[in-house]
DNA sequence: GCAATACCAACAAACGTTTGCTATTATGTT
DNA sequence: AACATAATAGCAAACGTTTGTTGGTATTGC
């Protein structure tokens, strides 16, 4: 079958443990009989089995990562990020992908640590497990959270200033009857986002209604039906922040399906800055976060965690996110 | 450190193989100390070490995929379909993007093998790779290849058909000068979707001129440069194949940026239908592929002759491609 | 009451590595 | 020439499982 250390031990007739020394570049073996063990180890296809060294070593060189949804570039460009930083370093990645559905991430959370993965690097479904994952015992991130007062790690973007300039960009540009799309309940980055919304409102004289804030999903379509929905409710819009870039896009699908013209009947904001934003068809205003930073940031303060430098100091970076005014607010 | 299957075999008093019988539901154990184990292991939070059951089973139940980019929601929607499949199968995924360069696959295929993956789903970076994978013994299989003559499954879409059917619309439509922008030389998908063009371009009493193909990267970035590229090259041009979506989707942003009406001045049509071409403000005409449904036979049929199935059997799947007309071809 | 038969549990080898320890050889010192 | 030292190679245990084989006990049939 698989060809082993054993058989380039009987080829050479020397004994398999020199072999291990000789392809890890470990001292105790000459220097010629490690060229001929090289040689011979790459004239036969040897490939080392990952499997019994991670027995052994009791490392596997893999990170698990679990995200809700790859098809939203948002988490696309910081799965990318987390590739290519764990490249670098030698680490490959499970991607898993939990729908939004708590019950699927625990799973795999269940199965990445029976494969023994190094680390884990997850946006949970929703803010109440989030929470939970405290008492994990595997070195684990949590994407773009940064609360105080638990265990882990923090690298994200600042929501809550996030949500508090991309609210006040509306207010400054005259809309006075805004109203917000999140994702679903408990979601940590919403809740967040909202607050800082709340903040803006109340610079302004204004507050933030109950009413006025609509669930939906993450996705085009989410957004295009929370917006349905709040058009239809009677209250007074004349703008909409949309949570993250696709709620956003649904929304001005919405609009300009029921000649709503944007920027002038109803302004519209979103978040994250996916690629798909800034085409000249779409133009939307959004506030910026840096991806793919963030997914290379993840994962390199993930491989500190397994690798124990440091101590145990905390590593607590947070990126600040930026307006971007393109045509869809006026 | 991690709880074993001998912690809790010493916690019985039990030996260890019959732990081992228990958890597996293998015959050898009586029903009662079955449950007592079962019990045991649930309230030790005992967690079966994958890395040691792959060792002695030679299977990880786990797969490699290996895509040239994550980003593109053609792979992104692929990726979405193997995972889906994969988890009802009890599968992980490596995801290892290439980004279109041949020795960063290589390098992923090498360690690949060594992680000792149940099999491989590729997507290659180029045409000759793509031809030499033949050689390689682990289960492997092709996204988007049906070629005859070579070892491996097949599933895809009939790439010829569709280019075929995507240039018979723009010449259908009175379009007459069509020029071709293709990706990265030597890729497989490009190379069929032109062999379909010219087909369509026969009938039409015309010919594929090699001026009119051009090359670019398969990105929005990319179409928008190769088409800055035609359009500045003095030939006459009156519509455009973007092989696929994104590149359709940079030639839309050249032509709103220079001034040039669509799809009166020139009529644009894609390949793959992402998910953004539908959008009300692009509607681009493109090529449908079920990409989703592509995802999941590609596991599937990997699944099938990883177990073994149906002998030797080859699995030849080939989709239909679709025309979905918009608004961006008159 | 005894042999034959089930059934169950334990032992031990194997999967493919790494690594501490010991045995051997070569080298250098007096 | 005898001895200490250093360098190299091999042995064997360990990592955490699975599984074929064996030993022991209870059950069955006569």
């Amino acid at each position: 079958m698989n060809i082993t250390i054993k058989d380039v031990a009987k080829e050479l007739g020397v004994s398999y443990s020199s072999i291990s020394r000789a392809l890890n570049g470990k001292e105790g073996v000459s220097e010629e009989t490690r060229q001929r063990i090289v040689a011979a180890a790459e004239r036969m296809g040897y490939q080392p089995n990952e499997l019994a060294r991670g027995l052994v070593n009791r490392i596997s060189n893999t990170v698990g990562v679990i995200i809700p949804d790859i098809l939203n570039p948002y988490f696309g460009e910081i799965v990318n990020g987390i590739i290519e930083a764990a490249k670098q370093k030698g680490y490959n990645i499970f991607l898993c992908t939990s729908g939004w559905n708590g019950d699927t991430e625990s799973e795999y959370l269940k199965i990445l640590r029976q494969k023994r993965v190094d680390g884990i690097i997850i946006k949970p479904a929703d803010y109440s497990r989030d929470m939970a994952y405290d008492t994990i015992t595997t070195p684990m991130i949590i994407i773009d959270r940064q609360e105080d007062g638990e265990i882990h790690n923090k690298v994200g973007v600042d929501n809550e200033q996030g949500g508090y300039i991309a609210t006040r960009h509306l207010l400054e540009r005259g809309y006075r009857h805004p109203v917000f799309i999140i994702g679903q309940e408990d979601n940590y980055s919403s809740s967040q986002r909202l607050v800082g919304a709340e903040r803006a409102l109340k610079e302004f004289g204004l507050t933030l209604e109950k009413n006025r804030v609509a669930e939906g999903w993450f996705t085009i379509e989410g957004g295009r039906v929370a917006a349905a929905r709040l058009f239809n409710s009677g209250i007074e819009i004349d703008s909409v922040f949309g949570i993250n870039d696709l709620i956003a896009l649904g929304v001005l699908q919405y609009c300009n399906e029921n000649g709503l013209s944007v920027p002038e009947d109803v302004g519209v904001i979103g978040f994250d800055d996916i690629s798909y934003a800034a085409l000249p068809q779409i133009q939307l205003t959004t506030i910026h976060q840096p991806k793919h930073q963030l997914g290379r940031l993840l994962f390199e303060t993930l491989y500190k965690e397994i690798k124990g430098f440091e101590g145990q100091e905390q590593t607590k970076i947070r990126l600040e996110p930026q307006l971007v005014i393109r045509k869809t607010t006026r």
